[in-house]
This record gives structure tokens, sequence and C-alpha cells, in this order.
DNA sequence: ACATTGTTGATTTACTAAGTAGACTTTAGA
DNA sequence: TCTAAAGTCTACTTAGTAAATCAACAATGT
């Protein structure tokens, strides 16, 4: 049930571009070193989410990566789905990648698993990467606070 | 995000066994033909499950195994986090293998991770193997309904 | 011209999933 | 008590994927 380092990596790859959004490009050392991904591997990374249409990037001096769309119209699902694939627990319930029961009978099992996707595709596709970031400047500021009091 | 085959064929094998809870112990080789699992692999998986205090099994002639706890006793979870280990997509927000995050300043991925886990969990800990099969036959009874009727 | 940055494809390394082989132990029943 | 039928155990194999690295290349700004 686990999100591979490479789809962690994207996720938090974006939301470093997401923060900057305004502010222009990105370079890849600077997120490599912000958030200790090896470079030549964060380097596919941001490459497939560019040809996927998240991203643009500009070659030479001063170039780096920035997102096409604004953080509001991206999804935490769009992301994991480029990078991991499909959201499904089971190969069997998934809209993405549908492989057929190979036991009719045991469904039970199928309809658990449904569930079990719809939750996760209701929250992944529910969230944005501005609601991320939102959060995080949010627990910053209660963080503070709590320093602020003691 | 998904779950391994390994942790299907044991969910199968289980349903299996629920489905047998009164009529005494199951082989290997039975759970094997039907369900489509390899023996072989299908010993380690039953083992597995036995080690960890799910099965009873008796060896020899007449031998197999059998659930210790009716089916009413045991969830999805638990043997999904016996075969594939924690249901958490990160690290980070598993109870049962907590890794500190490595960056707490995008805590905002790990809140909705934590979400994440937080509905998978109550999904899988809230359903157990009698309410599978519970689900199987109510499925089988409206399928037949359906075929009366044409 | 040149340093900087992204692009591309090949390759490596390590690990895990998935499955197999074979010897061993227990058991029921002829 | 012999034997065939079951589970048990240890080791191994094979395939695929994750994670990372290498080196040559292409575009860009100064």
């Amino acid at each position: 049930m686990r999100i591979s380092k490479k789809g962690e990596y994207a996720l938090r790859a974006m939301i470093d571009l997401s923060l900057n959004f305004k502010k222009g490009s990105v370079q890849i050392h600077e997120i490599s070193e912000k958030e200790k991904i090896p470079k030549k591997f964060l380097e596919h990374i941001l490459l497939e989410l560019k040809k996927a249409g998240l991203l643009q990037s500009k070659r030479g001096i001063g170039g780096g990566y920035c997102l096409i769309k604004p953080p509001e119209e991206i999804t935490l699902a769009q992301v994991i789905r480029i990078i991991d694939g499909p959201l499904a627990p089971l190969g069997c319930v998934s809209e993405w990648a549908h492989i057929s029961c190979p036991e009719e009978k045991n469904c039970g099992l199928q309809s658990v698993m449904l569930e079990v996707r719809n939750a996760i595709v209701k929250i992944l596709e529910g969230i944005t990467f501005a609601d991320v970031c939102k959060r995080t400047k949010g627990m910053l500021e209660k963080r503070s606070e709590r320093i602020i009091k003691k």
C-alpha cells in the first residue's frame, strides 16, 4: 500500500515548484538540495512530469523548471498516477488499468477494495498542491505560536 | 498503492478458509486449485499466517488448515499487515512502522497522507472475513435473481 | 567562446516479489 | 509397522522493479 520513493520525490518537488510558482523557475539542483533528492534521479522525475504536461522547462544559464498551470489546478492524484500508476489496491478495481477478476465468486473482496480505492481517490483528487502549501503554512504558524508561548 | 500478489493470495485463501470454518480443515492443494494459486507459494503464505496466530494446521493424511478464530473476529487489515506490512502510503504516517519525516517543513504532505492512511485503515479494520463472505453471497443471489428474470 | 543548465539513453546496483526444489516430519490407516 | 499423504523447513532461482548513476548531447545567456 505504499507510494514509491520516486512518487514521494515527485510530490515534494511539485510542492517546491508550487511555492515558487509566482517567483519564476527553479533549478533541479535547488530542489535536489532542499529536498535531499539525488539530483540525477530528480532529473528523470521532472522530465516525466514535463512530458505529462505538468511542467515547463528552460535550458541554459538561468534555466530551470516551473509549473505550467497554477497549483490550484493540479491534484496529488495526477502526480501519483503519472509516477506510480493506478491508485487502486487491486488491479481489478482500477478505473485506469482495469484487469478482470480471476474469481468472480470472490467478488466480495473486489467490492471491499473498490471502497478502498474510492476513499483514496476521493482524498487525492480533492487536494491540490495549493491546498498542501496552505496546510504546511498553517502548521508552521501554529508551531511558531507554540514557541512564542513558551 | 498496490497490495502485492502475495497479499491478494493470502486474502483469497482466508476467504476460502472462512467459508469452511464450520466444516473443518481444508488442504493446501484444494485452496491452490480453487483459487489458482501456485501450491508451493501458497505453502509459504499459509505458514506465515499460522505463525502470526491466525491459522491452525494438522499434518498427515486428512490434515489441512483451518482458522483459529471465527471469521467474525479477523479483519482484512490484520492479514494485509502480516503479509504486506504497514497500510500507510508513506513511512512517516504509519503507526506500525513510523519513520521520521526528512523535511519537517513539508508536513502538509504528511497531513494529507495521514488522511489517506486513516481512510484505508478505517475500511480495512472495519471489515471482517465474515463480512466479505456475506457480501459475496449477497452478490451471487442478486446475480441469480437477474438470471431468473431473464 | 564558454560555462551553465536541461535532455537523452544506457547502464548499474540492490532489492523485492514471485515462485521452485527437495529433504524432512508428522499422521492415519491398511 | 509400513506407507502414502499431508504440512514444515531451508535454500535457491528467476524476473522485475526501484533507485540511482554515467556520459554524451543540446540549448541558452553573457
